[in-house]
DNA sequence: AGCACGATTAACT
DNA sequence: GTTAATCGTGCTC
């Protein structure tokens, strides 16, 4: 399965959390297989975004975000989560996609470990858990997803249809001014669709 | 130098 | 529905 090129993600942040919705992240470990399809994404977008971490202009903690798009804009929060972004847009225009849910289709045995044996339905349904059940941290911040020996990346899967797709508002940014807390920049997956998902 | 808080999660009432 | 956990970051003094 072909892997997804850089100029997927050289495209409109929406364009690219719309077209992110279905397709299959994959994260190789040790030679073991982890991978989820990607059925919840949100967007940030600008230093204009008050949301995004780059309304402040460039530090050292969202340099990533400034740089070139199909890399892993990766970071912590809360004192004890790491959350998975891809970088979009031109080189410079500070931009990325937040990988919200996943549905696991490949190592699950070994995400179940990462994700101290929760139960399976809990185990990528939120950004901090899809990168602990993938072991997602720190060390993944800048690198490039487009790369030939890249160990995280995304697949190419059939694009979803329209109507799997619904628009809502972003999740955990109420502290941000309108019109930045309402936009329906929050893309999800019909959880009635799923079961049409192709996981091979 | 000090401090308030976060693109969250899990546990508890 | 409410709240503790836990610490790097960015802003104020």
């Amino acid at each position: 399965m072909a892997r997804l090129p850089r100029s997927f993600f050289a495209r409109p942040t929406l364009e690219v959390a719309r077209a992110l919705l279905g397709q299959r992240l994959v994260r190789l470990r040790s030679r073991e297989r982890l991978a989820g399809l990607i059925v919840e994404a949100e967007a940030y977008i600008g230093q204009e975004d008050m949301a995004c971490h780059a309304h402040a202009g460039l530090t050292a903690r969202n340099k990533v975000l400034f740089g070139p798009p199909g890399h892993a804009y990766v970071y912590f929060t809360y004192g004890m989560h790491w959350l998975l972004n891809f970088v979009t847009e031109a080189d410079g225009f500070p931009a990325a996609v937040l990988v919200r849910a996943l549905v696991p289709v490949s190592g699950v045995a070994t995400m179940r470990r990462l994700r101290h044996d929760r139960p399976d339905q809990i185990l990528t349904d939120g950004p901090a858990k899809l990168t602990q059940a993938l072991d997602i941290d720190g060390e993944f911040n800048g690198s490039d997803l487009c790369a030939a020996r890249a160990s995280l990346f995304v697949e190419s899967m059939e694009p979803l249809p329209e109507s799997a797709v619904a628009y809502g508002p972003r999740v955990g940014v109420n502290y941000a001014p309108e019109p930045w807390k309402s936009v329906p920049w929050n893309l999800k997956v019909n959880v009635e669709s799923i079961g049409e998902i192709d996981v091979t």
